[in-house]
DNA sequence: AGTGAATTTCTGTGAATACTGAAATTACAG
DNA sequence: CTGTAATTTCAGTATTCACAGAAATTCACT
């Protein structure tokens, strides 16, 4: 922000204004608004960029772009190429935004809501032996565990079904649970 | 974290433990660690807590207890009460862990999801117009509207279905989609 | 209206996070 | 090997965010 913008690549006013969104919409998900920013601008290339390319486009350092492209990779959303006839790593996001989300969502599984699985096991095994956790408490930790374990598995399930069948689903409407017999 | 621990009211070492997780979890979704402990505090307990009570509690400034239980409110999952024979505020958070992350979704479709969508729609029919942006840009940003579009109407489904139809749904796994006749 | 308790607002401070620019390292061509 | 470009690491700086404490306000009761 300090810089003005004589250093930045063109980038249409559309460009600019989808870029600056996703970068927000990433802050209010607990991720950094320039790795979202450098992800919105890889997912909209038609061609894989490099770094250099990067920073002087979106007006940040190159090593700010390093550090923030380790992250999408470790995300799995973005990954390095290599061009014919320029020895530059470049990089490109994946494109297909359903298989995007569910990478990340699966990242997200598995970085956080596996982990509280996991301690929500212990606080329920202690909260059963001692005597200083309330009954109740217990009781609503127990609900929470149920609940993420219940998430999951239906998350499990549905992260299987090819694009298509997720699309039919919906347009079934409210006649899938009939269909299922699930009615309430 | 600079006071000791003579002010706090007695919390067990499970309640520590999910105040804890649960406010790094807070973070990584975004939400203010305070905030996110505040919650767990008040999911946990048997009975409303007053204002006092929780700084106490979790050893913050009363100031800040204010403004994250405003927050709290602000998300629809925690109320004010009133105690009998107590003048002051009393705070009850929702305990059924469903109802609760339905609403929450509710509310971030609605802060974030939503807008978005009107974004994306600015977007794409101002890249129509103009020449700068890329037909490939153009259609990635089709993509995601379409994405967004398709995933808010399938959770506008399923979020009015009881939880007894959700765990049916669970139960009958992949048998689901046979049913349903949408096999890829 | 007046008093004390409860609550909120506000402002300055501190902590956490993001970022830059330089230095170090690595990769590669000749 | 040697030199150059590319990349990463690192240390210092800046910016943002969270928070405490004081001041101001609201509330409840009389």
């Amino acid at each position: 922000m300090t810089e003005t913008e004589e250093t930045m690549k063109a980038l249409s006013p559309v460009q600019q204004k989808f870029i600056l969104h996703w970068g927000e919409m990433g802050i209010r998900w607990g991720i950094n608004r320039t790795v979202a920013q450098i992800h919105a601008l890889l997912f909209m290339s038609p061609k894989p960029l490099n770094a250099e390319t990067i920073a002087e486009t979106l007006g940040v350092a190159r090593s700010n772009v390093s550090n923030s492209l380790k992250e999408l990779q470790g995300w799995g959303i973005v990954k390095l190429v290599h061009v014919m006839g320029d020895k530059r790593d470049h990089f490109e996001s994946m494109k297909d935004v359903w298989e995007m989300f569910r990478v990340v969502l699966d990242e997200r599984k598995k970085r956080e809501i596996d982990p509280t699985l996991i301690l929500l096991r212990e606080c329920i095994e202690e909260a059963d032996k001692d005597k200083e956790t309330d009954e109740y408490t217990e009781q609503r930790l127990r609900d929470l565990h149920d609940f993420f374990v219940m998430t999951t598995a239906w998350y499990g399930q549905i992260r299987l079904w090819p694009t298509s069948a997720l699309t039919r689903f919906v347009k079934l409407g409210d006649k899938a649970r009939k269909l299922l017999g699930i009615g309430s």
